[in-house]
DNA sequence: CGTTAGCACTCTCACCCATCGAGTGCTAAC
DNA sequence: GTTAGCACTCGATGGGTGAGAGTGCTAACG
């Protein structure tokens, strides 16, 4: 039979297209194989089971679908959803009263990116039954916004750092100086550091540093801290990823396919790895769009059953972040692609209005 | 047979309670219920296996083991784990080895008990294959060390909180004055707070700020921001628990008896109830001394499956915090109550430095 | 009188086999 | 091109069976 020849994802006939969407929409509900009966049955396609299972072969010849053995129903490969996905532009939009409901959620917490983020995951975790994802929104380069140093003792110092993009570092500087350093030279040091360090990066702040007199005791103090903020800007500026924090990976613990947790198990090990997730961070803030990542279409083997669906947020010279959804291969990719794009659309919003 | 009345866990003879404690340490390590002939044939009992039959009947008689079905070995009930841990009064210190890696990492992090808990949650989960569990030691009345304010736009402030106990909260306030509030006038508002608020209570606190003149713009501010803070210190004051930090939850999920993912989801989800983990972690931190939760002894259904071996550290008058291993309830009894017994003098010997 | 060898008994587990049913793929008719 | 009909395939289900592990009991032993 010709028509049988392994074709390239080309262009499928309309009514093909249709039973594709509803095999896809009827596994992703059941979690089942979907056979033809039951296909001509839920969906009103206008076609015998004959003939829906002639293009149920069809699809399965151009890696669409699959059979996990002769007598069972098709599921959708890999593949498939990606095409699924590629067809539907206009994602279902979140409906209007559950925005609302999410704006007013954002609207309870404290005004600072520190809270949204997580606020996101937790949102999305929520909406879609399946993991929430989030990190920070991260600046390329970080710039100081205040410091200050509380007295732990005579020779220690708990430095607190500022940045302008919100977050708080702190860390414990110790101060070997044979000065006595009390709490009053320690407010010297901030007032010295604040006015001349306001808004420096790394870089910018070394400059300044150097020029420090260290004749003098307090320019001599200030130099020391200063080199502990520029080791930790640098740290800061580094990393990839500051944190991703996550949500609801109890939802996804609940779908059957996760039922012998060992699959599971190795996709809660993969999202340890902060390289991993950082690469993935990484190209989704670089792209600035959203992106949808299919079972193996991860770069990570222990990721190949379940799917991501992610979008950056922020303003791309200040600060971006990302945020997402991670769920079985079988979820609804329509529904996750609606909600993150809402709630990336929400915090865009609000980094704004923080930024304003 | 007169000896196989059931009667209560009173004195056992020795040789029983060695069996018992064979029976215990051969079903932990083999996780499969432990006959007769495994006995005799692994453990120097210098008795025949029929002996050691007998002796098994009775301690199971004594509700101590039990039987899955007829023709299976014994395995331990939650009451003969019971026995077993208030038998081991020395329970097996850790290694000197591992002692001083211990103390190697705690030397290389950050010197501030913030990173501390954490630290210790991820040591215990390594050292005893379980999960860990650490709670930031927590004082029953915070206090001020340190108050500072970031403008952020004419109407906004964040404010920082340090407080002595070394946390550190971050908040927005709003500032509704007529008057301009720039960065210059905020540096003011801290520094009065700092001079005003040092060491105080969130009572001290208010009493104090009862007193500013509402005239002056400065202690306007100040006011306003200092409500701010004192409403923060209530909130940290009324919580029981402030947070409950984990790590390793994957060791326990690759326990043979979690490999059906259900029963440790309802471990998952026990965990997320602030309000349980709080009761516990109170009793712990009451009590002073370390304690085992076994099994059924757990006030929650969903943690019958699991046990649990906490102890507080910190200084009773000054703060006090709970670190701890959750494990599935066949768990090495002895390690683990070694393993936390030392973590937690670890962190008692840190916390009295940061406060020396 | 405690301990031990011997043995019948019980129960699970793994395996096999037959049955059932869902769903396919093909053919022939429309 | 579509559809009805039908043989075929393959997993799931359930009963039957043999092996093996481990017990509980009895009777002999020191």
């Amino acid at each position: 039979m010709a028509r049988r020849i392994r074709r390239p994802l080309g262009p499928l006939d309309l009514r093909s297209q249709a039973i594709l969407r509803a095999v896809i929409e009827e596994y992703v509900t059941t979690a089942q194989p979907v056979g033809s009966l039951a296909l001509v049955e839920r969906y009103a396609l206008g076609v015998s089971s004959a003939t829906v299972r002639n293009i149920l072969a069809e699809l399965e010849m151009a890696g669409l679908l699959s059979h996990p053995h002769t007598s069972a129903g098709r599921m959708p490969t890999d593949a498939g959803y990606r095409f699924y996905v590629e067809s539907i532009v206009d994602a279902s939009p979140l409906p209007p009263v559950e925005q609302l409901m999410i704006r007013h959620q954002f609207g309870q917490v404290e005004f600072a990116s520190e809270h949204w983020f997580r606020l996101a995951a937790t949102t999305l975790a929520g909406l879609t039954r399946s993991a929430g994802l989030a990190t920070p929104a991260k600046p390329a380069v970080a710039h100081i916004r205040r410091v200050d140093l509380v007295a732990v003792n005579e020779r220690m110092a708990s430095l607190i750092l500022v940045l302008r993009e919100g977050a708080i570092k702190q860390a414990a500087v110790t101060l070997d100086e044979t000065d006595a350093v009390d709490q009053a030279t320690l407010n010297r040091v901030a007032a010295m550091l604040n006015e001349h360090l306001l808004e420096a990066t790394a870089t910018a702040a070394e400059a300044t540093l150097a020029r420090f007199d260290r004749a003098d005791p307090v320019q001599r103090v200030a130099q020391r801290v200063g080199d502990r903020i520029v080791r930790i800007l640098r740290d800061y500026d580094a990393a990839a990823v500051e944190e991703v924090f996550s949500d609801g990976l109890l939802n996804v613990m609940e779908a059957p396919e996760f039922a012998q947790s060992d699959k599971l198990r190795q996709v809660f090990t993969a999202l340890e790895n902060r390289a991993y997730l950082g690469e993935l961070v990484g190209s989704v803030a670089g792209s600035g769009r959203i992106r949808v990542v299919i079972g193996a279409e991860n770069a990570r083997a222990e990721m190949h059953d379940v799917s991501l669906v992610l979008a950056p947020y922020g303003r791309p010279g200040r600060a971006l972040g990302v945020v997402g959804v991670l769920g079985p291969t079988r979820m609804s990719y329509p529904h996750a692609i609606g909600t993150v794009t809402f709630v990336s659309g929400l915090l865009n919003e609000l980094v704004d209005h923080l930024y304003a």
